[in-house]
DNA sequence: CCAGACGTTGTT
DNA sequence: GTCTGG
DNA sequence: CCAGACGTTGTT
DNA sequence: GTCTGG
């Protein structure tokens, strides 16, 4: 699945691989960047994300195109009343379309969250290791993935309104299932338009924009296991380690004994 | 009818 | 084991 | 997603 | 809001 992310490129950089659905990151008035962000190493559940969404109800002229903006990662459907009692990170992109808490989101309300890579845990031994998959740069010339995912403006019981996202995953391809049996839902350029475009793609049609041609093009690799506390963001996080190490490092578990 | 849920992930 | 915080 | 807490008392 | 269980 896809609990931890990062985002690294400079702002310039994502605005200028959202230009094709218009997204242009500046404010109203046209005089400063509508959002900073720092580069993030280590984004986490409950955090503020950069995301791209089409705007509805501002001015007339950026009716329906794409701006950035940032919105908390933790799903709260615009009808609860309270937020759930766990977090909802991801939605299932087989099951979205017909569960009352993502149908609406996934009709009307879809949005991307640009990312440089995402980690994975798998349990090796007893040893939680993380691994990293970002884009292989001998196999691309861009380092940006464009996640899909689900919006939701929630307004709290005191009125005041947060904006709320997950990602949509689906079953791991390719070399990916090394490492974990979900990934999230990526989305190329070509279709960040119609992705975005809740007025005019269902739900359904949008679910077909999902391509795991992307994975060709990533890399994988172990990672400190420093990542796996989401206080720390260092850049180290993403580097490569050997695995061995790790691994190794830690006693063989006893063995499960018969009990007959 | 009302009350209560509404989600995902993993499980050496 | 289970919940909370990030 | 993982890491870390998980409790009470009385207290200068 | 909408569905399920009782």
């Amino acid at each position: 699945m896809c609990g931890r992310f990062t985002l690294i490129a400079e702002m310039d950089y994502i605005a200028e691989l959202f230009e094709v659905v218009g997204a242009m990151n500046i404010s109203d008035d046209y005089s400063l960047p509508a959002v900073q962000m720092p580069a993030r190493f280590n984004i986490a559940p409950s955090q503020p994300v950069l995301i791209i969404k089409n705007q509805i109800d501002v001015v007339q002229k950026l009716k329906n195109t794409a701006n950035m903006q940032l919105a908390q990662w933790g799903f709260i459907a615009d009808w609860m009343k309270q937020p759930p009692r766990s977090l909802i990170i991801n939605a299932r992109s087989e099951t979205a379309l017909v569960k009352p808490m993502f149908r609406g989101a996934i009709e009307q309300n879809r949005c991307i969250i640009p990312a440089s890579g995402w980690y994975e845990w798998k349990t090796i031994r007893g040893v939680k290791q993380p691994f990293y998959m970002s884009r292989d740069m001998s196999k691309t010339n861009n380092s940006l993935l464009a996640f899909a995912g689900v919006h939701s403006r929630f307004m709290a019981a005191d009125g005041s309104e947060i904006d709320t996202i997950a990602i949509m995953t689906k079953p791991a391809v390719g070399m990916l299932k090394q490492v974990h049996g979900r990934m999230p839902c990526l989305l190329p350029q070509d279709n960040f338009k119609h992705w975005l475009d809740g007025w005019n793609v269902r739900g359904r049609n949008a679910l077909e924009l999902i391509d795991d041609a992307e994975v060709e093009n990533l890399k994988i690799h172990a990672v400190t296991r420093d990542v796996g506390n989401s206080r720390i963001d260092r850049d180290y996080f993403i580097d490569e380690i050997e695995l061995e190490e790790t691994v190794i490092k830690k006693p063989e578990p006893k063995a499960q004994l018969s009990l007959f």
